[in-house]
DNA sequence: GCCCCATCCTGACAGTGTAAAGATAAATGA
DNA sequence: TCATTTATCTTTACACTGTCAGGATGGGGC
């Protein structure tokens, strides 16, 4: 191995991942590009080149983190029994986001640094919104149904990320798994008539 | 009136004031001290004496974000029918507060900059969550009640304060306190059998 | 083999938070 | 009343930040 060649290789990865350490460790509101830098061993200015400025580098961070999310949606979603199951799944997997990468998810929802503008952002964002859509859709809910799932997922979330929930935070693991799902039971839709059980 | 004064008279009062709208006007990310000395119209390190630090500063006024936090849904809670009907309107406050202010709000909920250990600020804080649960417990609800009402309350309002819910914001006032009241009302417990009507 | 240019570095500048030390005026006490 | 203490505010200084301009390096196209 080149103990350390002019051209780094893979910067831009490098810098990436550098940015989400330097997140986790220092918080959003402590963020520093310089930092960001020497943790990947490179001069301040060098992400320059790859990001334009720290906002570019955030935007991209934030869109990588987009894709993260949803894709830990779909992977509890992934064996689902029937439609509510799948709907009260993606919302247990917003929440295991949320306390997994608190500051990641602040950097999406709750952060003013990320471009919302930039294309990359925009789609991953608007990728989400609609398979929340599609959750709804499937069992024959409306607007204020999306609403109601959205709310619910985003408030436990949002509280679990900034450990205001300390109830919750009580209970076992499989406890709170219980409990969470009652919860986003109770804003979905009720049963479709037709198919109503019992 | 002199024009300068060497002593400012009420300068913690008019710092906690200057912050306040510079922390509208430049976001909880882009707050900075200097600016608020400037803005109020002393020396850069005049705030050092009152505060200590940027988070004594930022402390000081979450604490009193608070305050005027709780102050706002027991403005709404006034002339409430019932005890269901006061936690709806207390949820309308909720939200009602963080479209109103939006950063203080933030620095509320999702801000590392204050400083929660203060006693102060944790009383504040304990003071909103005692009401929730008392709002709770008047209608025999227990600790998941509390978890579905806050949850429910702050996922709204925190999409709100981010801008993250067109679909509501196309809505007249009255359509969206409509179906915001449908919203909060899922997640309360259901009604006592003694004295369920209808 | 030569040149172009993407990549990375060095140096500089304005702006930031905070600490130390000095200036001012109000309050205290005799 | 007047000297002294104390609270309040300013000035100065330092390390750190993001960003810009210009220079160094070396890989890829011709």
């Amino acid at each position: 191995m080149a103990s350390k060649p002019y051209h780094h290789g893979d910067l831009r990865a490098a810098l990436l991942s550098a940015a989400e350490a330097e997140l986790a460790d220092r918080g959003i509101e402590g963020f520093s590009l310089r930092s960001v830098a020497k943790r990947a061993g490179v001069s301040h200015a060098a992400p320059a080149h790859h990001f334009g400025d720290a906002q570019g580098l955030l935007t991209a961070l934030a869109a990588e983190g987009f894709r993260r999310f949803q894709a830990t949606l779909d992977a509890r979603e992934a064996g689902a029994a029937d439609a509510r199951d799948r709907a009260v799944r993606a919302g247990l997997g917003y929440m295991e986001f949320a306390v997994a990468r608190p500051t990641l998810f602040r950097l999406i929802f709750s952060s003013k640094k990320p471009d919302f503008a930039d294309p990359e952002m925009h789609e991953a964002a608007e990728a989400a919104y609609r398979h929340l859509v599609g959750l709804i859709d499937d069992m024959g809910g409306g607007l204020a149904d999306v609403a109601a799932l959205w709310a619910m997922s985003h408030g436990l979330a949002d509280l679990a990320a900034g450990q205001r929930m300390r109830s919750l935070a009580a209970l076992s693991e499989a406890e709170r798994q219980a409990v969470l799902g009652d919860l986003l039971r109770r804003v979905l839709p009720p049963v479709s008539p037709v198919a109503g059980s019992a």
